[in-house]
DNA sequence: GCCCAGGAGTGTG
DNA sequence: CACACTCATGGG
């Protein structure tokens, strides 16, 4: 029997749906009643809606799981006024009501780098599988059969064969150049620098370009002001602001519309376009 | 079987 | 700088 903790949260606005399975993130696993698992930092953390409240059930637990949880789900976002600034665009004021409690995710920094390198020309589905087949094979055990992901120097341990037998693809090469080129002082580092930098110094690592870069900034170092366009925002930008053009043109519009809150608008039209492409059922329009 | 995927790297005009 | 082509493969 592990051991165990429970304990009582609030983070206001909160949907755990819409936060956890929107493809900011890829290791959370909803489960028919509606609950959150995943792994966190060592912990495999549950979180279930109560109210107004989250309930957190944490193993093995200790007196870091607050933190944590506060620190993933960037309770310190104040997302009210964040949505109230993002407002001020009649596109975004329309569907605003029906994402008050998406947040934007903060993720370990090296995670988010590898997540997002092997995200690359994938599916959802498809990136879920292949950071679950790393972190099985490289990853160390925290639980109920689940490993944490691989540490960079657990990673740098495979060979670039062993990767190719992941499944990753062509990502394989990728992966272990990245592991090559980068370390957790280097991480460290880039922690500092202003995001122009961080976005030049990311984009110097191999599999990483314009929109990977962005996604690290966003969910791994947690600029707010970054805008990763994908081919789902290129699509959300076109048919909502008749808006196309290069990445560089696509990203200075968005910096220029959404200002310093940029990643939460990218997130809130990101959810909506594949809405829209699923079912229909859209919430923000240009009509 | 076909199509597409939270693109990046490389070479060319 | 902008475009074209290639890269390897699982999921819908």
């Amino acid at each position: 029997m592990r051991a165990r903790m429970k304990l009582a949260m609030n983070i206001e606005p909160l949907d755990l749906d819409q936060t956890l399975g929107c493809g900011q993130t890829f290791r959370w696993h909803r489960s028919a009643d509606g609950c959150w698992t995943g792994p966190l930092d060592g912990q495999i953390i549950r979180l279930s809606a109560r109210g107004t409240n989250i309930e957190v059930d944490a193993h093995p637990g200790g007196p870091g799981v607050r933190a944590l949880v506060a620190s993933h789900l960037r309770a310190e976002d104040d997302v009210p006024k964040i949505q109230r600034a993002l407002a001020r665009d009649p596109v975004l004021r329309r569907g605003l009501p029906h994402v008050k409690g998406l947040r934007i995710v903060k993720m370990d920094e090296w995670e988010c780098l590898v997540s997002f390198v092997l995200a690359t020309y994938a599916n959802i589905p498809r990136i879920s599988g292949m950071i679950d087949t790393i972190s099985e094979r490289y990853g160390s055990p925290i639980g109920d059969g689940v490993n944490a992901f691989p540490r960079h120097s657990q990673l740098s341990k495979a060979s670039s064969a062993e990767l190719a037998r992941c499944g990753l693809g062509y990502r394989a090469n990728y992966l272990r150049e990245l592991c090559d080129e980068i370390d957790d002082h280097a991480i460290k580092q880039m922690k500092r620098l202003p995001f122009e930098r961080l976005r030049e110094k990311l984009k110097e690592l191999p599999g990483v370009g314009d929109k990977v870069a962005d996604c690290v900034s966003l969910f791994g170092f947690g600029r707010l002001e970054a805008f990763p366009i994908d081919v789902w925002m290129e699509r959300a930008l076109a048919r909502l602001y008749r808006k196309k053009g290069t990445y560089r043109e696509l990203r200075e519009f968005a910096a220029s519309k959404f200002g310093q809150y940029a990643g939460y608008a990218q997130e809130y039209l990101y959810f909506n376009e594949r809405l829209n492409a699923g079912n229909g059922a859209c919430v923000f329009s240009n009509e």
